[in-house]
This record gives structure tokens, C-alpha cells and sequence, in this order.
DNA sequence: CTCAGCCTTCTTTTT
DNA sequence: GAAGGCTGAG
């Protein structure tokens, strides 16, 4: 009886308060939260509030009776999804259940499971990352003959992946972007390719690109499907429009067909993914596809001082290609940026450590300071004078909690169970056993092909004896696997776990006690499960990274420094920016100098990069730096800083006490 | 032929 | 720290 009357409680919404959008929004955010009916497209500069602008939306929309399950939101990343619907929730006193909210991936896995069918398909697909996709591209290309000189699978499923994400044949592909390579590829690339998808089919696997490609083309192909869909979605929210794809792009086109309520955000000068096939034309041409398109402006920049704004504008301007726009701060004048040369990258991990450890005693709290990088390995040196003077930090970027090789070992035992015919899966878990390599992992895929896993663990005398050992091994956590509920996914890993993996880390790794660490969390994880196929996809759909653990441990665990990579630093803002590493060829990267397109996005990149700072900037670059194929070499500032005014920043020169004499010997003679 | 282990090499950005 | 190449053992 109380248990009804707290659910209809929770069920009702109670507004308590009306939302005062005029008092809370500005004129230009204002407008949009009003009129946006139709195709719209805002285009919204660095800070203008582009994220409050959707909430808003949102909440209005929601507040005028429009059903939550009636409302599409696809967001960047599954995180800033949950952010929006938190904000939203905050906003409006109740939950909007039933919404449709995540990146295109995760709503195409949605959709997909429900309609897959159509394709022929089975739904009870699992889904493949990046590493898996080449692994079994790695081993197409060995199985040719004749393939010994061939381009490495990484290559391969570039080439592949472009072509799918931006809606162009291979060849046009090659002849755009992979010019110095072979034409003689193409046709065995084709080849490839096609065994590629035929061997994801057999084995009901999809990977990332499939989970667009094949939700286009439902959308395409079954007018019924598409009818549906776009009578359900009676208003479409698109966020960071300027990082969609062609496939993305015909999705919300034929999504919005019905209503055509599509409103979508972005900002060309944040365009920052077109490596992976994102096309700024989509931004730029939206008001050509969609006839009547109003366009919003928002171009007040309410997060950083004018000193800021001015470096990010100008060096912004530098770009041919964008729509031009001036930003306008409202916040008071403050520091100009800085500028900081340091001897080489330990001195640049000394002087970021040490300013942060000024900028805490000066009551700045950790949380408030990022240190920003065009690649992963760049914050190496940073970390280990952090750990040195004991200042707690996360790090974005790289390796990603679930693509860790140990929790992916222990992820397929449940994959194999879900689909016994995931041969990915199955062939990581044979390598993991002693006596089971590549060639006798083959021999059991094809032995065990298209069994129950009932049928596979009674499978005993089928292989030579030197297999046969190994595999009556495994089939002592398969048969207890076996014989588990499914969806009891902390029994089953738990049979993993003490059957066989434990002994296997502590076997075979140094850090394994770090490892077991990640392994429990993924335990606490599952808690939040009681479907296996969830819980799978969401393990390889989700971006959550491995350091969300805080290294050191923090005497406050809310209060950390944030490391990232520029790209995962997207939407977000900190009192204090660090900006590392801006020599020439690590930032821009070495490989996009020479080709204006790339320039550009690095340049844009590096716009991303400084519009997130508020108050403080400074820009570090070391004069030596460590390349593998040369040692250390004399760097030159990045071509960002080349060509800004001087006036700009003000330049910071430190001492150079901390050069040791070693470091010197091994200069090379230039 | 097959596997394991050691050594070298290389790291852009990611759903 | 992870992947590829090489070599020796079974």
C-alpha cells in the first residue's frame, strides 16, 4: 500500500515554481528557447552558453506537455547526456522519463535492437570496438595469400571506416586521403572489406560504424520504419553539429521528415573530429537541406576575459575556411595569456607543478585548473612530478577504462556467453590459455562454429592431444559458466575471477594488484545490471576512462587536477589552462603541416584549447624535446605561436638552473 | 608446424 | 605499455 503511494508521487510531476526563461537567458539564448519551431541551426561561439541554451530548450519543451518519449537529444558523448538531462531535471523539480537521450551510436544500438531484424540480422548482436575490429581484420589479411607487403590493419580499417563515415567509395577515398599509397590496393582492399562484413554477419557482431550504417539504412530502405520513427520524434536536439558525419547528418534528415522540428548546435571553429570523417559542411549547408531554416546567433562569451578571447579570435582568424564571427566577452579585463619557454619537457612538468602548487595557496582549489595536450604520451613528464610532489590528478585521454587489456579478458568470458558465436571473443580467451595460440585458437573457433554453449562444453576428444590438454582446462570455468544465470553477471565474472583469472594477473603482471582494483570496480559496476546484454553494450558504447580514479589519493576526493587531451576537453571550462607542449610538429602535429586542411583543424583545435580557460592562460612549450627516431632535438615554437601578436601575451622567462649538464650531451649535432 | 618468450619499436585526436 | 619481429624449444 505505501510502496503505491510512493510511486505515484514520484510518478507526478510537481512544478513548484514556474522558470523565469527571460530572467535566466539572455536576448539571443531567449530567442531560441521561444522560437525554435522548425529547422533550426544555432550557431553558438566558445562560451556563449551553447549547453545552457539546449537545457533550457529542453525544459521548455517539457514544461509545455511535450512527452519526454516524444523528444530526441543525441549529444557528443553518453556523459554530456546525462549532464543535460541532470541539469534538466534540476530545472524543471522532476524527472522526464521515457526521454531519448546518448551519442548516435548509443541511440542506433537502441534502435537497431528493435529493428535489425528488417536487415536480417540477428538482434542479439554484440557490439566490437576499434582493437577488436582490427584483430579480426589482422587476421583476414594473414589468412590471403600473397599479402605479405600489405598496408597494417590499422590502415585498413581507416580506409574502411572513412569510407563508410563519410559516404564515399574507397577509391574517391584513396585518391583524397591516402594518396601515397598503391592504387594497385584498392581492389584487395575491396576484397578485404568484404570479408570483413561477411565475417562480422556470420558471427553477429557490429562495429561502430555498422551501428550507424545500419541505421541509415533501415531508415532508407524501410519507408514503414522511418515513418514510425519520424512520427515519434516530434522534436530532434542535435548537439556539436559541427562534428557530425554524412551518415549522422541523413540520420537526423530522415529522423526529422514528419515534424521537422530539428533545432541543431555547433560551432564551425570547433570542428576537431574530421579524422574520423566529421564534415563541416553539414553546419554550413543545413540551411540549404532544410528550406525555411532560422538561424540563431550566440555570440556573447560569458566565460572568459577579454584577454583570452582576444588570443583564441586571433589566432582563429588565421583560418580560410569558417564563417566569420566575432566573440564578445562580458566579463572584466584580467591577466593577459602567458607565455612560457621552458629548457625541455621536465622543466615544463616542474613549472606547471609548481604554479599549480602557488595557485592552491593562493585559495584556487584544484578542481578549477586543467592541464591541456595534443597527445596522450605529451602529459608523460607531467605525471611523474605530480605523483613526485603528491598533487591528486585525473587524466583524460588514451586508454579507456573498459579498453584495458584486463578487463577485456575477463569482459569476453561474458561475451562468449551472451553470443557463443562472438569469434573475437572466443579467440581472446583461448590465447589467455597455456598451449592455445594462434593456430590452435583457429582450430577450435571452426571446431565449436555455430554450437550452444550446452553443445561446445561437451565437446572433449575432438582436437590433438597438444590442444586437448589446454582445452579441458578451459572448459573448467566454461562448464561452471555454463551452468550460472545469465544475467547473475557478478556470479559469472566471479567464476572467472577465482577459476582461473586472479591466478593468470598475478602470473603475469607486475601491477596486478592495480589490475584486480579494476576489476572489482567493473564488479561494483555491474550492480547496476540485470540484463548481460546491457551491461555489454554499455561497456563498450560508454567513455568513461580508467582514471576516474584520482592518483595520488586526494586528502579531499572532490578536489583534483584534471589532465586531458584537447579533444575530451570539449564543452568544458576551468579557471585556470595550462596548454602544453606547443612546439612545431607536436602541436600542430607533424603529420598535418603540410596540408592546409589539417592545419586548419589543428588551428581550431588550439582555439578549443584556450577558449576553456576563464581567468588564466599559459601557453609552455620546451625548447628540447624527445623524439624516438632522432633523441632529443632542438624544438621551435608551435606555428600557433609564430603568428600571434607579440602584444598578445606576456612572455615569462625562467631560470635555467634545471637544466642538468646530461641532459646537453646527447643533443645531437645540428 | 606451433607456441612462448625476449627484444625492439613506436605512440594524434575517438564513438 | 603494447604490438610486431625474431629465435629457440617442443
Amino acid at each position: 500500500m505505501s510502496k503505491k503511494i510512493y510511486k505515484l508521487k514520484s510518478d507526478k510531476p510537481k512544478i513548484n515554481f514556474k522558470i523565469d526563461y527571460a530572467g535566466e537567458l539572455n536576448d539571443e539564448q531567449y530567442k531560441v528557447i521561444k522560437n525554435a519551431e522548425g529547422p533550426c541551426l544555432v550557431l553558438a561561439g566558445a562560451g556563449s552558453g551553447k549547453t545552457r541554451t539546449l537545457v533550457y530548450r529542453l525544459a521548455y519543451l517539457l514544461e509545455q506537455g511535450v512527452k519526454p518519449k516524444n523528444i530526441l537529444l543525441m549529444t557528443f558523448t553518453n556523459k554530456a547526456a546525462r549532464e543535460m538531462i541532470w541539469r534538466t531535471e534540476k530545472l524543471l523539480g522532476f524527472k522526464p522519463k521515457g526521454l531519448w537521450a546518448g551519442t548516435f551510436h548509443h541511440i542506433g544500438n537502441r534502435i537497431l535492437r528493435q529493428y535489425i531484424k528488417h536487415l536480417s540480422y540477428n538482434s542479439n548482436y554484440s557490439i566490437i570496438d576499434n582493437e577488436d575490429a582490427k584483430n579480426l581484420l589482422k587476421e583476414i589479411i594473414r589468412n590471403k595469400k600473397g599479402y605479405k607487403n600489405f598496408p597494417k590493419a590499422n590502415v585498413i580499417k581507416n580506409i574502411i571506416s572513412f569510407s563508410i563515415n563519410s559516404g564515399k567509395n574507397i577509391e574517391t577515398v584513396f585518391t583524397e586521403k591516402f594518396s601515397y599509397l598503391d592504387t594497385e590496393l584498392i581492389e584487395p582492399i575491396k576484397n578485404i572489406n568484404n570479408i570483413y562484413k561477411n565475417r562480422k554477419k556470420e558471427a553477429d557482431l557490429l562495429d561502430y560504424d555498422d551501428l550507424l550504417f545500419l541505421w541509415l539504412k533501415l531508415l532508407k530502405k524501410f519507408p514503414d520504419v522511418k515513418k514510425y520513427l519520424s512520427n515519434k520524434f516530434q522534436y530532434i536536439l542535435v548537439d556539436e553539429y559541427q562534428d557530425t558525419n554524412h551518415i549522422q547528418a541523413n540520420i537526423v534528415e530522415y529522423l526529422a521528415t514528419t515534424h521537422k522540428n530539428i533545432l541543431v548546435v555547433g560551432d564551425d571553429a570547433q570542428s576537431i573530429y574530421s579524422f574520423r570523417a566529421a564534415d563541416i559542411s553539414n553546419i554550413l549547408t543545413f540551411p540549404k537541406k532544410f528550406t525555411d531554416t532560422q538561424i540563431f546567433k550566440l555570440k556573447t562569451n560569458y566565460r572568459s576575459t577579454p584577454e583570452i578571447l582576444e588570443l583564441a579570435n586571433n589566432s582563429i582568424k588565421n583560418n580560410i575556411n569558417q564563417f566569420p564571427k566575432k566573440l564578445s566577452s562580458v566579463i572584466d579585463s584580467g591577466e593577459k595569456p602567458i607565455l612560457i619557454p621552458t629548457q625541455n619537457n621536465e622543466q615544463q612538468a616542474e613549472f606547471i607543478s609548481q604554479k599549480i602548487i602557488e595557485l592552491t595557496k593562493e585559495r584556487y582549489d584544484l578542481k578549477d585548473i586543467a592541464v591541456l595536450f595534443r597527445a596522450d604520451f605529451h602529459a608523460l613528464e607531467l605525471e611523474l612530478e605530480l605523483n613526485k610532489k603528491s598533487i591528486p590528478y585525473i587524466k583524460r585521454g588514451g586508454i579507456k577504462f573498459f579498453e584495458q587489456a584486463h578487463l577485456k579478458d575477463v569482459i569476453s568470458f561474458l561475451k562468449i556467453i551472451y553470443n557463443p558465436k562472438d569469434e573475437i571473443a572466443w579467440t581472446r580467451i583461448l590465447n589467455l590459455q597455456k598451449g592455445i595460440g594462434r593456430i590452435g585458437s583457429q582450430k577450435i573457433i571452426s571446431a565449436i562454429k555455430n554450437l550452444e554453449l550446452n553443445k561446445i562444453i561437451t565437446i572433449k576428444n575432438q582436437f590433438p592431444a597438444s590442444l586437448k590438454k589446454s582445452w579441458q582446462e578451459l572448459l573448467k570455468i566454461l562448464i561452471p559458466l555454463e551452468e550460472t544465470d545469465k544475467n547473475n553477471i557478478g556470479a559469472l565474472l566471479d567464476i572467472v575471477l577465482k577459476q582461473f583469472y586472479i591466478n593468470f594477473v598475478n602470473l603475469n603482471f607486475e601491477n596486478s594488484p592495480k589490475r584486480l582494483e579494476d576489476i572489482e570496480q567493473l564488479i561494483n559496476f555491474t550492480h547496476n545490471y540485470d540484463s548481460l546484454k546491457k551491461f555489454l553494450s554499455d561497456t563498450t558504447l560508454t567513455e568513461d576512462f580508467q582514471a576516474e580514479r584520482v592518483t595520488p589519493t586526494a586528502a579531499n576526493p572532490e578536489d583534483y587536477l584534471i589532465l586531458s587531451t584537447i579533444h575530451q576537453a570539449k564543452g568544458l571550462e576551468w579557471k585556470t589552462v595550462f596548454v602544453i607542449n606547443l612546439t612545431s610538429g607536436q602541436f600542430p602535429h607533424a603529420k598535418s603541416i603540410e596540408f592546409e586542411k589539417e592545419i586548419e583543424e589543428e588551428r581550431r583545435l588550439f582555439y578549443v584549447a584556450c577558449t576553456r580557460a576563464k581567468k588564466f592562460l599559459y601557453l609552455t612549450y620546451p625548447l628540447i624535446n624527445y623524439s624516438q627516431t632522432y633523441g632529443f632535438i632542438f624544438s621551435k615554437p608551435s606555428e600557433f605561436l609564430q603568428e600571434l601578436d607579440g602584444n598578445l601575451y606576456s612572455e615569462w622567462q625562467l631560470e635555467n638552473d634545471s637544466v642538468s649538464e646530461d641532459t646537453i650531451e646527447y643533443l645531437p649535432e645540428v
